[in-house]
DNA sequence: AGCACGCCGACT
DNA sequence: GTCGGCGTGCTC
């Protein structure tokens, strides 16, 4: 119920636009208007419909609101708290409201308004081109913009001249839709015994099929129409005719999707046994829990000291203490047997999100959570909107992943906003991770969180033995292979013992790069600034050499462009000095596969990265070969680092250490630390003496260095005093503004005046804030534009939010051929 | 973003 | 004179 007077935000506007309206409420449709409802309601001069979301019910009488249109019901319905969310997130990371909007409700549930066109019989009838398309509105009378423009590509100009003329209106349709998928039960509608004897002789049937569908329904007692069709081969008139004569009747059911299904057949429901050091941090948690106050809590384990064991109890604890759980993943696919152990333990109340649901899994998804059925919610970062009731805990496994960042609009971090919900529901907000990302420990350390420790290594799970190679005196020994002596020899080991290893580097491809032998220059793609990157499709079986590499791969092969996907032949000569001879500089996971294939003469292997798994699900598949030992050898890049366990696994290459220290990001040292961290802690898995080998160019790295020792404490106490010395977060917060165009003129132009612009607005205000630029982003021309970067350095509050705010709407409007966007301490710099 | 208004150049 | 280009400004 409301007042004649209501606020609302409309969901499709640009950010320039994007606040506060008034509309007035007719009287019959003020029952159905309440806070959070969905109401559509004419906008602009052309009174287009617009969804909107009602923020209050009422409002001060001001002079020419328009009344709203009409409202939707449904799954529509916002409660007060994530209204506050959308404001939350609008102001954090400078999204429209509606864009946060839909983050919080599937996109299925979002009415779509259509435009369509009408013919309205005044004035003369139009001919030419106008009377062509006259014709089509007329004879088409659902007819979409879309439709008329594939008929006749001048549309557009067309329609608005038709109009002007008055022969032609437009009119909106609001579509809301019912994603719900049904299904239809067919079961007998007399008694079962009446039936078998009729079907048994007391009565005679022109039909086999009508027989068999009655002693199929007579076993079975109720069957879905689909299952009836594939048993029998049965068609849809044979239902029909059986149920018109009385035999059965239909009833639809609605029917919910459920991707994961299969994982929760597989039940395992033994219970949490706790090792003494599980049980104490479990206690301090459910003590944290049971002050029913919004609490954050760090849980720091080392690998292998059973964190998830931990959660696990602390997610029975709150179930049993009736309120919902959401648990964080970095990725789905990554961690699919966490998903599946949830989903084996808690069965049907398990929900799971993430990005690769359809639009209808989503919905039936939302739908599960929205109604209570489901009370724990599994999934990735977007998975921290779901509409949980009465959420009690929060859970963030690896917290330290970079993946909880969102790298599209609305840019939101995902602890944010698990922050946001925890502070409103009441709830624990539980961080977990090896290797705590610096920000949330700093926090810990300061008392924002509560800090809880698991120190030592739960059963049999031991510290592997960690090598460090330094691989500049390999080259000075003439070994110019990606291998060690000392990792070739342990490799070697463990073939001939039956054993497994994983091989590890961030770069796909063979090559690199390759670059002229002359001037030294790298071929680039000719859309981005990068050096392009060697693909090989050659069959492995071919004897390549480090030495007669050149000659052969030159013959086939292509090189590719890793962030446009641009492909091109080898160049017969030199884009800037004509020399045809180049050099291949570096290694990807293909040379790697194709080295170890001629060191070890056939020995199985398996590799994984983006080429690979380009296919569905060939990334588990491809795991679950290894699992099974259908080979000794598995090479990758980040995506085996990630929590499997390979119980076969003894020995560990990390081929190139240092590729992630010279990233120019000021966390390169903690990712480096994180990611060494996690590659080690897969050789400590094996109940035999597992051995990692790190190769690197800077042996003595404290980041590599501490990683070895597994020893995070003294790498914060070191990276912390970094990062408090020359001003970086957690001390301060980076925004970074990114323009971009494919006119590189106007892009600086824009940069310089923006700088200006900043620079005497930051001065005005008063706060520490420097900025910086504009330079050229990493990466300075990708897909024809430009990029240019502008840092600002701040303590972020909601003086320099508005600033940034008025900044965004400022340069959009001056320069719309230049794009900009704004981020606040991005994942990546 | 759309869509208006409004003020200049090339056409019936 | 008018049709139509796209610069500027507003959206309850």
């Amino acid at each position: 119920m409301c007042k004649d007077y209501i606020r609302v935000h409309i969901l499709d506007v640009p950010y320039q636009a994007d606040w506060e309206y008034t509309y007035s409420v007719p009287e019959e449709l003020r029952q159905d208007v309440e806070i959070g409802t969905a109401v559509v309601v004419p906008f602009g001069k052309a009174n287009r419909k617009n969804t909107a979301i009602v923020v209050a019910t009422e409002a001060e009488e001001i002079t020419g609101a328009k009344p709203i249109c009409s409202v939707l019901s449904g799954y529509f319905k916002l409660s007060q708290e994530m209204l506050e969310l959308c404001s939350f997130m609008k102001l954090h990371t400078l999204c429209t409201f509606g864009e946060a909007v839909k983050c919080i409700i599937p996109s299925a549930i979002v009415t779509k308004t259509k435009e369509l066109f009408r013919v309205t019989g005044n004035g003369r009838m139009p001919d030419g081109e106008l009377g062509y398309l006259y014709e089509l509105i007329e004879n088409n009378p659902n007819i979409t913009l879309e439709k008329l423009k594939q008929q006749e590509p001048n549309a557009q100009a067309l329609i608005q001249r038709l109009i002007r003329m008055g022969a032609v209106k437009k009119e909106t349709v609001v579509e809301e839709k019912d994603k719900s998928k049904y299904e239809t039960l067919v079961s007998l509608c007399q008694d079962k015994e009446s039936v078998a004897r009729q079907i048994n002789g007391e009565k005679s049937f022109k039909s086999k099929m009508h027989v068999e569908i009655l002693r199929l329904l007579c076993e079975k007692g109720i069957l879905s129409d689909k299952e009836i069709y594939q048993e029998l081969g049965a068609s849809k008139a044979h239902l029909d005719a059986l149920e018109k004569k009385g035999y059965i009747e239909r009833t639809k059911r609605e029917l919910s999707r459920d991707p994961y299904l299969s994982a929760k057949m597989q039940k395992n429901d033994s219970p949490v046994v706790l090792s003494p050091l599980q049980s104490e941090a479990f206690e301090s948690l459910k003590e944290l829990y049971y002050t029913r106050e919004p609490r954050g809590a760090l849980l720091y384990g080392v690998t292998g000291s059973g964190k998830t064991s931990v959660i696990k109890k602390m997610i029975d604890e709150v179930i049993s203490d009736g309120r919902g759980v959401i648990i964080l993943v970095p990725e789905i696919s990554l961690t699919p047997q966490t998903v599946s152990t949830f989903c084996g333990y808690y069965g049907d109340k398990v929900a799971v999100i993430h990005s690769s649901l359809s639009r209808g899994e989503r919905f039936d998804t939302y739908k599960k959570i929205f109604d209570g059925e489901a009370t724990i919610v599994i999934g990735t970062r977007s998975a921290i909107f779901a509409p949980v009731k009465n959420l009690g805990l929060i859970v963030i496994d690896e917290e330290q992943e970079h993946t909880y960042k969102s790298d599209t609009n609305p840019k939101y971090l995902a602890h944010d906003i698990a922050r946001f919900r925890a502070s409103r529901s009441r709830a624990l907000m539980l961080l977990a991770s090896a290797t705590p990302s610096l920000n949330s420990y700093f926090k810990a350390r300061e008392g924002k969180y509560a800090l809880v420790k698991m120190m030592s290594r739960y059963g049999e799970a031991t510290l592997p033995e960690v090598v460090i190679t330094d691989m500049r005196k390999e080259k000075a020994k003439g070994n110019m292979s990606p291998f060690s002596d000392k990792l070739a020899h342990l490799l070697d080991n463990a073939f001939k013992n039956d054993k497994q290893s994983i091989l590890f580097l961030n770069r796909r491809g063979y090559h690199s790069s390759i670059s002229c032998q002359s001037c030294g220059k790298a071929v680039e793609c000719p859309n981005c600034s990068v050096a392009m990157t060697y693909h090989s499709y050659r069959k492995i079986d071919e004897s390549i050499t480090s030495d007669n590499a050149g000659e052969v791969m030159s013959k086939s092969g292509i090189l590719r462009c890793h962030y446009c996907g641009y492909k091109s032949k080898l160049p017969s000569k030199c884009n800037s000095c004509g020399d045809t001879e180049f050099d291949y500089v570096g290694f990807g996971t293909q040379r790697v596969e194709q080295e170890l294939d001629n060191l070890f003469d056939g020995v199985s292997i398996l590799r994984l990265d983006a080429d690979t798994t380009g296919r569905k699900s060939s990334y588990e598949q491809i795991l679950g070969d290894f699992r099974d030992k259908k080979a000794k050898a598995l090479i990758g890049t980040q995506m085996v680092t990630k929590g499997h366990n390979f119980p076969q696994v003894t020995v560990v290459g990390v081929l190139m250490a240092d590729t992630m220290l010279y990233t120019g990001d000021y966390r390169a040292s903690e990712r480096t630390f994180s990611m060494l961290t996690q590659v080690i802690g897969r050789a400590g898995r094996a109940k035999d003496h597992g051995v990692a080998v790190i190769q690197t160019n800077s042996p003595n790295d404290q980041a590599i260095l501490l990683s070895a020792k597994q020893d995070y404490d003294s790498f914060y106490e070191n990276e912390i005093l970094i990062r408090k010395a020359y001003d970086f977060p957690p001390f301060c917060d980076i925004a970074m503004i990114t323009l971009s165009a494919t006119d590189e003129a106007l892009l600086d132009k824009a940069g310089g005046e923006l700088i200006k612009d900043l620079e005497r607005e930051i001065n005005q205000l008063n706060t520490r804030a420097i900025a910086y630029g504009p330079f050229e982003a990493p990466v300075y021309k990708t897909q024809g534009r430009y990029r240019k970067r502008i840092i600002i350095k701040c303590k972020l509050n909601n003086k320099l939010r508005a600033l940034f705010s008025q900044i965004y709407i400022n340069y959009m409007k001056k320069y719309d051929k230049v794009s900009l966007s704004i981020d606040f301490n991005p994942s990546s710099t």
